[in-house]
DNA sequence: TACATTTTATAACGATTGATTTAAAACGCA
DNA sequence: TGCGTTTTAAATCAATCGTTATAAAATGTA
């Protein structure tokens, strides 16, 4: 009925992403953007709309693969590894990010969101989805006892997230091992069991 | 001699600050800059050079009103009054920031440095110093025993810049006063204290 | 008052921006 | 084999980009 499209959706998708999450929002051209993505500006305007929606779409995606999946990966383990696992791959993710991109979604938290109530808003939820994975995994472990419970599970958690945007802010400008790491150890302890009741009774 | 400046250099980079904090560098024209700072592009060529170094200068302006100054007022007060006073500002600066300006330079931490080593290397710098005056507060507060030594001062030092940066981003898109100050509750708690000897003693 | 010098205002430079037009190419279906 | 439709390629749109040239305006000094 019509002529086929030469190019996969998805395929010249992830290519954006790459191109958007390297240099950014402004800083992309439609034909940097184009280019990166093998096409022409005309079939990118075709199929997609505009270059904003464009970022849409290539934000979606990288959330898509980035904190969905991980997410899903690691909810099933046990709390504290399901913690542990997250810190250990997002650091290692930051020490060996050479092209220096960071986190997208933080990328498009500082550039995009604030000038864009719809941005704010896919931001601001997927903040939450990760909010609420840590809250969950902080809950779990209170109750079996693998996570003390000298603070709130809600207060932990918005620690731990905090921390997350921390670590992909600093290693930025700052991608040492010793800072991303030494950074997260003091986190960490927060989340350790109880001490013992002969130790809770010296306590009170 | 020669005709003189109708502008103060101090003034208009404040108003180049502004500009630049809101917008960012890419989204910031040259004719945006010049507007803001109440001069013609051709007055903002002749006294600061081009873009890139208008930036510049506003953002050694920014770091030097906003942190040298900071870390001054705080320093001199006691180790963990400094650390609180310190966080409080952030908070409450991050919650009545309606504009949703955030951090300068956690902003040019991620769209500027990442392409430009000598901003890399500014931004850097800044966060070294930010994390010197963390471990001081942190030395001074174990030495006194106003703050706990359960853990390395270094750390605990990563460990508040960390939360700085990740309060930063976190109001960027979640400004919420229970969000941030929750976050920040855990952590204040890894400074508390040594418990007495006989908790020490119940430990071991 | 005239000169040398710097800053101003205006206009313009070529290049690039996001986006669109035009027409040829590539299909399924009649 | 044409027809209708969509995608492609190439050229182009007005607008804006960062930057600069030009010349008038404003000073201190001679």
């Amino acid at each position: 009925m019509a002529r086929p499209r030469e190019f996969d959706e998805e395929k010249v998708l992830e290519l954006a992403v790459e191109q958007f999450w390297e240099r950014g929002y402004e800083a992309t051209s439609i034909r940097d953007l184009a280019e990166a993505m093998g096409l022409t500006t005309a079939s990118v305007y075709n199929a997609f709309g505009d270059k904003r929606a464009v970022y849409r779409r290539a934000l979606d995606f990288y959330v898509e693969r980035s904190f969905v999946d991980r997410v899903g990966r690691f909810e099933t383990k046990s709390p504290r590894l399901a913690i542990d696992a997250f810190f250990s791959e997002i650091i290692e993710r930051s020490l060996s990010d050479s092209k220096r991109k960071g986190c997208m979604l933080v990328n498009s938290a500082l550039e995009v969101a604030p000038h864009d109530a719809e941005f704010q808003r896919v931001v601001a939820d997927v903040l939450v989805q990760v909010e609420g994975f840590f809250l969950r995994c902080i809950q779990r472990g209170q109750e079996d006892g693998s996570i003390g419970n000298r603070h709130p599970a809600t207060n932990l958690a918005r620690t731990l997230l905090g921390s997350l945007l921390g670590i992909r802010v600093l290693a930025r400008t700052r991608p040492e091992k010793e800072l991303l790491e030494g950074l997260i150890q003091p986190v960490f302890a927060l989340l350790e069991p109880n001490a013992t009741k002969q130790l809770e009774a010296a306590r009170s």
